[in-house]
RNA sequence: GCGGCCAUAGUGAAGUGGUUAUCACGGCAGUUUGUGGCACUGCAGUGGUGGGUUCAAUUCCCGCUGGCCGCCCCA
């Protein structure tokens, strides 16, 4: 009694063996998709200056105002405040500013893996700890780069093997139009405010774009008449949204309009798009989200720089994954038992171990004094392929028994053709 | 941050204010010292945590911790 039981903290989670091969499958497919499109790895840290996700994300947002985890310690001076980065985009950010990589042959190309940390009450697909692939590019501000992000991300999603995915696209304008368009969505507004919920009516001061995806039936009412931003975009902001859906028609990424798309996070213009996965019908599982911020280097202190990213929630993809039924492919463990009889074999199985570990076969191998049958049980036990079988009849023959473990079929081959053997063998299971 | 539901072996579940708390799967061992999986037999393992009510709490009540659902928001 009174035995003190350790529970992970609120919101983060083990990620044991058996879901590992789901991880090194998006990491695997992930990587291979975004260098194959030009793309560099780049590693940041997982906590920065605060000042970075406050001034970037916004002070007022939720993410900022509510959900940061900020560092003691008992040495930092109080000059630097430091928070755990809560999404990836503003450390990408300080490091292309940092590192002058505006002086690099623009666009400059990037993605990046690794831990986010929010405070949040947890659900499913939502937690404190959480992993993400963000893809970032820098110093295009052309739609092909909005193209080539989506395109990204959808493209990962395929290879994947995930269907009834869905990209939602909507454009929020720029500091040119979207004061105007607040303005206008304000003023028809104001007549109806008597007929908003209360959290509407909160919005109507705060967060004026998010009027329109209000749930309370009376505020979809209203929110029905409101003019929409893309009625309201400016010239160079259309042609550069309609630009973006041409690409994306032309490459046959499914796509619908969402007019009341509205990131969370201040710095984003133009673009914005989420990607879900359709086949949960009760509420949409969104796995990817991003836009264009084209204000934001500037803002942390860089040149004028127009850049486009998203960020892919890992337990959400690893979710969507399992509900649908994808299987990765199984990671190679052991594929080679040794087990072997008296003291001869012994000898001679320390030499197959050496032959068959050259060949690049997981080979497991402790000698041992069990009988045979004891020692085929444990080789079945680690999952083992195949299991060789060393007894003193074949030691004296220099012949080997090679046992399939799954069809339990054997054959009996010579020591020295049995590396080869087992290759070619191993080989046609992959097909 | 707000509201609701929940917590029993490793996993999934059942049940009870009163001797050893049940079942399935899983685990381990044996039947079987030159051939595993099947079968049979056996073994081990459980009330998240702190407090209250009570003669007695796994059961009733409260706090804490954690999970899930809705809101907010978001990956």
């Amino acid at each position: 009694m009174g035995k003190q039981v350790y529970q992970t903290a609120r919101g983060t989670k083990d990620i044991l063996p058996a879901e590992q091969p789901y991880w090194a499958q998006i990491k695997q497919v992930a990587e291979k998709t975004l260098l194959g499109l030009g793309f560099g790895r780049i590693t940041l840290p997982h906590f920065e200056d605060a000042d970075i996700y406050t001034k970037g994300i916004g002070a007022d947002t939720d993410i900022v105002s509510k959900e940061m985890f900020y560092l003691k310690s008992h040495t930092d001076s109080d000059s630097v405040k430091l928070a755990l980065r809560p999404e990836g985009t503003a450390g990408a950010v300080r490091s292309y500013i940092q590192n002058g990589m505006s002086s690099l042959s623009q666009p400059v190309r990037l993605y990046y893996t690794g831990a986010m940390f929010r405070h949040e009450r947890p659900q499913k697909g939502r937690f404190r700890e959480f992993y993400q692939v963000g893809v970032e590019i820098f110093g295009d501000d052309s739609a092909k780069a909005d193209y080539l992000v989506i395109m990204s991300a959808w493209e990962i999603l395929n290879r994947l093997g995930l269907k009834n995915l869905i990209v939602y696209a909507n454009s929020i304008g720029c500091p040119k139009c979207r004061p105007k368009y607040i303005a206008k969505l304000k003023k028809y507004y104001k007549s109806h405010l008597d007929n908003l919920c209360t959290d509407c009516q909160n919005r109507y001061e705060v967060n004026p774009l998010r009027l329109l995806d209000c749930k309370e039936d009376s505020c979809q009412k209203v929110a029905k008449g409101a003019p929409t931003m893309l009625d309201n975009l400016c010239t160079d902001c259309k042609t550069h949204f309609q630009q973006t859906l041409e690409y994306l028609d032309y490459f046959n990424i499914r796509y619908d309009l969402d007019p009341t798309l509205v990131r969370g996070l201040d710095y984003y213009t133009r673009t914005v798009f989420e990607i879900v996965d359709k086949s949960d019908k009760g509420r949409k599982n969104t796995i990817v989200g991003g836009g264009r911020y084209d204000g934001l280097v500037e803002l942390l202190g860089g040149h004028s720089t127009p850049a486009v990213g998203y960020s892919i929630g890992l337990e959400r993809l690893v979710g969507a994954m399992k509900e649908q039924g994808i299987k990765p492919p199984k990671t190679r463990g052991v594929e080679v038992c040794i087990l072997q009889l008296g003291d001869k074999a012994r000898e001679i199985s320390k030499k197959i171990y050496d032959t068959l570990a050259k060949s690049d076969i997981n080979v497991y191998f402790v000698p041992s004094n069990d009988g045979i049958r004891p020692q085929i049980k444990s080789a079945a036990k680690i999952g083992a392929t195949y299991a060789v079988i060393i007894g003193q009849k074949e030691a004296l023959n220099d012949e080997i028994i090679l046992r399939d473990l799954t069809s339990s079929s054997q054959e009996v081959f010579s020591s020295k053709d049995i590396a080869e053997e087992i290759k070619n063998r191993l080989i046609k299971c992959e097909c």
